[in-house]
RNA sequence: GCGGAUGUGGUGGAAUUGGUAGACACGCCAGAUUUAGGUUCUGGUGCCUUCGGGCGUGGGAGUUCAAGUCUCCCCAUCCGCACCA
């Protein structure tokens, strides 16, 4: 055995060692449990971030982990590979986005195998294979037989320069991207997925899943179930005339006494007949069609709205109010219009406000009387006031009445709501799975029949700003007859929302699952970003739903457990150019300067050891050129190294501060765990060649200390690792017991075997976090089976236990002493102890005694005064 | 704007069930070895202090014998908002 920790040959060997006997080959079998731990897919941008990094060692740690504890793994990988990036690289480069999206894939793949990662790499498919996205359009071409996908008119960013469609994040401040164009919002006919026919089933199988319980709850607040009422105003027109009736939502029926304006989307039918004899109001309508479609963006926008002209008649008093066209109204939400209660909703006040309309109020405060509205809408929940015969009754009686009479007179019905909306999957681009559908002459609409699929992407193509070449590829879409193709392709969501499921059964040519799927799902634990945390989950979650009705798979729910990871965020330096931008320096390139204590109080470039500004601490990201590459940290420490530091800065769940220093320490501690383990083995090899027999009944109170230090050791890295998920405090624990094991000094036969059995435990609790030290150490230990296969520790409950423990003492809450007394002490013993203290008798003097409390196994509180 | 989180020494973090705040590590200081520097090892390190102790978990209130942890209000930062992935 080398002295010297040799990260690289120890990572090749290892690899090498893992490869040539396909370890992670994952095999069904029964007679198992089966562990699935997926990390989510990445996109393949070029390289791997720090990101990919963490959430990828995350997975391993897990996986490796439920190896040991004689699971049946399966960690599968592969790439996520349709999207926007191909098709904006493709208009720099020149280059086809197929060609630059596997060279991405081939790059990348060789950096994960540098991270030793136990993958099955037999699985790995990309979603642009055509052996991927050929099952999606069957199982489209399935769920338009089901009715489960309709085709319906939807808004979209148009840019009118560059005449296509943007997506939310290339409008820029209501402009175009490129084209720096005021953005329109404009109406085209796009496929929607059933998802809405789901929500209950969505919503009520939450309870089903460990899932991290925010997560959870923002998904039943995105699905958004309300229970309320739906009614009607009757309106007059301008001239005197009638109109249709307006159909309204509304959760707070109790305030509907307080109507006294309803407003309407720009693009409702109402305002639409309003505005052909207004010219003022049809500006107005057509400049609510400018900006983006984002809801951030609607609700963060200036309230602004112009009367119609038209009154609503109220369904219950008959009093008419104004009807108003508003821009925060939208044709996509509910029924395109809202009632308004300006003196019990905040926006409907400040629209009030603005506009001079009446704020009234129909809702007492606690103290019963009207509350005070020339500060704001009084929004909470209680009885009723200025309402008529509704007088006094609290909310849930006011809430039934008031919807009974409206019932009663045909005017509306009590109605349960979702805030979700269906799914539009249908984009106007090119680099993604076409959309397996046909139109005939005759307007028919046609999914594509077995035969007819897959229908697969042209590979060489020339991609320019002016939209998805596909609409211009005749050769493409001309099906003969009259017939053509549809050109719009999938939202990329789609590949991602049953790639775990292919996983199972990537090979099969004939089918897009098979009966291994069952073996392996539910996957058991999930591991991505919390970004994700409502769209990509949903939509998979609905996915399974959707192949479980259709027969494909068995299971509700795709992910039994998620892990949802932060954010890898590092220093940012940048200095001001002469023209008030900023230049960012990568935090490699520049040299922070501390003072004496330690703080960082200035930095400077290397290269010309100018100052550069400190821009505080941000996500790693190319805009502020922050990203520390994972490949350089790879070639200066090897993986190892990289893995333990991830896994020790942070919490999974939380953010994670880059440093080097902090690398440095991770690479510090392996070099110090392998030299622990090489002296252990020297010392064996100088004394009897062999450690003493364990017989822990003759252990002297050295060697039982750090057997127990073992054991706790043992017990908690099983804890944290396994349950916890924090593998930051077990890595802490077996610091601690490596820092016990370099502080015994004791070569007999009995303190070698003692040693011994801390040293194993170091090297397999670390093994799932570094692995390649591990291989080579648990070798060096003289074990014939590859550390992967060996069994997790167990800890030895006997060796856990104490004669004495030490309690704290203190008085009126200060801590004052602490005192060792027997474990099984009595609590009056204890008492005695603690009063007989020096320091609790000084501070007791003279006070009465009001109390005492007795924690056992913690602490004694006096109470005097 | 709406929904969800986070905030603890000079720094990353620990404290799992209301019970010793600061484990472990980084940084810094001192010493040893070596010395060109680094490496390695040992010890110290929350702040204030009259050396008794006092203060201290973003800010303010509250519950409790006891609050980083529970309740209320406020501030700051981050994530998501349906065509980024």
């Amino acid at each position: 055995m080398d002295a010297q920790y040799k990260p690289f040959e120890i990572e090749r060997d290892a690899q090498q060692f893992w490869d040539r006997n396909q370890c992670f080959k994952a095999v069904e079998d029964a007679n198992r449990e089966k562990f699935y731990c997926l990390s989510m897919f990445p996109y393949p941008s070029g390289k791997l971030h720090m990101g990919h990094v963490r959430n990828y060692t995350i997975g391993d740690v897990v996986s490796r982990f439920q190896r040991m504890q004689g699971k049946n793994v399966m960690q599968p990988m592969g790439w996520d590979a349709f999207g926007m990036p191909a098709e904006n690289a493709a208009i720099q480069n020149r280059v086809p986005p197929a060609k630059w999206t596997y060279d991405n894939i081939d790059y990348m793949r060789n950096q994960l195998k540098a991270l030793g990662f136990a993958y099955d790499w037999s699985r790995e498919f990309a979603t642009c294979d055509t052996s991927y996205y050929r099952w999606e359009q069957w199982f489209f071409a399935k769920l338009v037989e089901k009715g489960l996908v309709y085709k319906k008119m939807s808004t979209v960013n148009w840019d009118p320069v560059d005449q296509t469609v943007l997506a939310n994040e290339q409008v820029i401040e209501g402009r175009g991207w490129r084209s720096g164009a005021l953005v329109e919002r404009k109406e085209i006919p796009l496929w929607f997925l059933r998802i809405t026919d789901y929500a209950d089933e969505l919503l009520a199988d939450l309870d089903k899943i460990e899932w991290p319980e925010q997560v959870k709850t923002m998904q039943r607040n995105w699905i958004g179930k309300s229970r309320g009422v739906e009614l009607t105003f009757d309106i007059k027109t301008v001239d005197g005339g009638a109109a249709e009736p307006l159909s309204v939502y509304t959760t707070r029926p109790d305030t509907l006494l307080g109507v006294t304006y309803v407003a309407v989307a720009a693009g409702h039918p109402l305002a639409r007949a309003a505005a052909q004899g207004n010219a003022e109001l049809a500006a107005f309508c057509e400049e609510c069609t400018q900006g983006g479609t984002s809801e951030a963006e609607l609700a963060t926008k200036e309230k602004r709205g112009m009367a119609t002209g038209h009154v609503a008649v109220h369904p219950l008093t008959g009093r008419e109010v104004p009807v108003y066209v508003a821009n925060f109204v939208l044709m996509e939400f509910g029924t395109g219009a809202v009632m308004a209660v300006p003196g019990h909703d905040q926006r409907d006040w400040e629209f009030a406000t603005k506009y001079g309309l009446p704020i009234e109020a129909v809702i007492a405060d606690e103290s019963g009387q009207a509350p005070d509205l020339s500060q704001g809408a009084y929004v909470e929940y209680g009885r009723l006031i200025n309402s008529g015969e509704f007088d006094g009754l609290d909310f849930d009686a006011a809430f039934e009445t008031i919807a009974g009479r409206l019932a009663e007179l045909g005017r509306g019905e009590v109605k349960t709501n979702y805030r979700l909306r269906d799914w539009g999957v249908a984009r106007q681009r090119y680099w993604g799975a076409p959309i397996p559908v046909k139109y005939g002459p005759e307007g028919q609409t046609v999914p594509l029949s077995d035969e007819e699929l897959p229908v697969a992407l042209p590979m060489e193509v020339t991609v320019d700003a002016s939209g998805s070449p596909l609409k211009r590829m005749p050769e493409f879409y001309e099906l003969g007859d009259g017939w053509v193709r549809e050109t719009d392709t999938f939202d990329t969501f789609m590949e991602s929302s049953w790639y775990f499921a292919r996983f199972c059964c990537a090979d099969n040519q004939e089918a897009m699952l098979d009966e291994r799927a069952d073996y392996w799902l539910p996957v058991d634990l999930y591991i991505g970003g919390i970004e994700h945390a409502i769209l990509h989950l949903l939509y998979a979650r609905f996915f399974t739903k959707l192949m479980r009705d259709l027969g494909l798979v068995k299971v509700d729910e795709p992910f039994q457990r998620l892990l949802t990871q932060g954010m890898v965020i590092a220093e940012t330096f940048y200095r001001t150019t002469p023209n008030g931008g900023k230049e960012w320096f990568n935090p490699a390139d520049v040299e922070v300067k501390r003072d004496d204590k330690g703080r960082p109080v200035s930095a400077v470039l290397i290269k010309d050891g100018e100052p550069v500004e400190m821009g505080g601490i941000e996500k790693m990201s190319k805009s502020k050129n922050n990203g520390v590459d994972p490949q350089s940290m790879i070639d200066r420490f090897g993986a190892d190294t990289v893995r333990l530091f991830m896994m020790f800065a942070a919490p999974p769940e939380q953010s994670l501060e880059w440093s080097d220093s902090g690398v440095e320490g991770a690479s510090r501690f392996l070099k110090r765990l392998w030299r622990i383990v090489f002296d252990h083995i020297e010392a064996e090899h100088l004394g009897a060649g062999e450690p003493g027999k364990l017989d822990t009944q003759a252990l002297n109170d050295t060697q039982r200390e750090l057997r127990r230090k073992t054991h706790e050791t043992i017990k908690k890295a099983s804890d944290d690792i396994g349950r916890r998920t924090t593998f930051n405090t077990a890595i802490a624990a077996v610091m601690e017991l490596t820092n016990a094991l370099s502080k015994l000094e004791d070569t007999s036969p009995l303190g070698l075997a003692v040693a011994r059995e801390a040293v194993e435990a170091c090297v397999l609790l670390l093994a799932p976090i570094t692995p390649h030290a591990c291989h080579a150490l648990w070798r060096e230990l003289g074990h014939t089976e590859p550390a992967i296969d060996a069994t997790w520790p167990q800890w030895d409950e006997s060796a856990l236990e104490r004669d004495t423990i030490e309690l704290v003492v203190q008085v009126n809450g200060k801590l004052r002493a602490r005192i060792e007394v027997a474990a099984d002490a009595p609590k009056d013993a204890i008492e005695t102890e603690a009063f007989a203290a020096e320091n609790v008798q000084r501070h007791t003097e003279g006070k009465t005694v009001r109390k005492v409390i007795v924690v056992p196994g913690k602490l004694v509180n006096i109470v005097v005064s």
